[in-house]
DNA sequence: ATTATCTATAGATCTATAGATAATGC
DNA sequence: ATTATCTATAGATCTATAGATAATGC
């Protein structure tokens, strides 16, 4: 054994394994991505990797609980912790546009849970519900009674949430032609439309319409 | 042979296997699927399949020409085929909410189209950015200057496309929760809400300008 | 002849289990 | 003892090729 490796703590290279089991699901999705992938990155065998999890099944879950929780983390933390949520949403969105890897594991993994029996679906379905009611929640607090006029904050959280996965596939597959946080900026633009007390003149200042082909 | 099989013209045969195999790489996404369960369900074995289709790509090749072809031409034409855009595509999503399968292998299959040398990335390429091209251009058709302000007719095209591919994922997990086709009218609404009666130019107050500043 | 299918099979994988071996911690 | 890894391997699949056989169309 290599004293490099030995030195390393269980907990670390449990870690390095879900990290790399993120990145392998990404680039191949659950299904068409193989244990042996992962061990690899890790310099280890497969069998070395079903040693820290039991199965493949059981990795997916851990990976997906993992980064879950750490853009819970930095969605609810962070100096905008105190910003409206349709801020720090943007900020998300910016930030996701710096890291393709991320957003293409949860597109990925999110799409391919409504398949039959797939591991991720009880994950998925529980994450995009409890997503619904949190954010329609916090634009209650956000814009009562200012959002435009018929547009519940349940329908406006459901349409926010649309937006940034539907911007996400297309920006994965011409990043170029979709400026992503560009988008969701007018999105978002549109929802505080029908505040009467908005910024009206400003809305034209900086076009924030690029995209084309 | 089975004289009823025996009596199937080629054609046909090849109809059914796309068919067939449309719902499996629903089902299971394209990695996910086996050219064995497509067989199955028209009654050959894996081999009788690839008489038909060189391999297993390309089978899905085709299966993702056919099902684009038949969806344009459905979009184009039908009674409603002179009404404006935004019109046909709010029947469009009411048309998809009664059927999950068509709506499942679209989501499933561009998702994954995302992922490392997956045959069906050119054509997700090619189909989102053609989408935009001609859905822009029909805005302009239809809405010529009467968008929201400072939301191009590109922007508004990436935003209607998001829009309906993001709602499908939380629809398809949840179909109770999500009401599909009342979600995107929202959507549609807040793109009329600049219109003639509600002028934009008002008074100013803080600019909370996520998208920019 | 050509077309439609089938059986046989090569050659890759893939997940998971069993059990060996070496290192670490009491 | 426990932990970390490895080798060996069972048991499933999976795609694709080769070649046989029967039916269909000239």
């Amino acid at each position: 054994m290599d004293g490099q490796q030995a030195r390393r703590r269980a907990g670390h290279r449990r870690e390095e394994i879900l990290q790399a089991a993120l990145r392998v699901f990404a680039e191949r999705g659950y299904r068409g991505a193989s244990l042996a992938a992962v061990a690899e990155r890790v310099g280890l065998t497969q069998q070395g990797v079903l040693h820290y999890f039991p199965s493949k099944e059981r990795l997916l879950v851990e990976v997906l609980r993992l980064r879950d929780q750490l853009d819970r983390v930095r969605f609810a933390g962070g100096e905008l912790g105190d910003a409206p949520p349709s801020r720090r949403l943007a900020e998300l969105v910016s930030y996701n546009a710096t890291r393709p890897g991320i957003v293409q594991s949860f597109t990925v993994l999110a799409a391919e849970s409504v398949t039959e029996q797939h591991p991720a679906r009880p994950f998925f379905t529980q994450r995009y519900a409890s997503l619904r009611r949190e954010l329609a929640a916090s634009l209650d607090g956000e814009l009562a009674g200012r959002l435009p006029p018929g547009l519940s904050s349940p329908a406006a959280a459901a349409l926010l949430i649309a937006v940034m996965d539907g911007l996400q596939t297309q920006w994965l597959l011409a990043p170029e032609e979709v400026d992503m946080p560009a988008l969701f900026g007018s999105f978002l633009a549109l929802l505080r439309a029908g505040d009467p007390g908005r910024t009206a003149g400003q809305a034209a200042e900086k076009p924030p319409s690029t995209n084309s082909s």
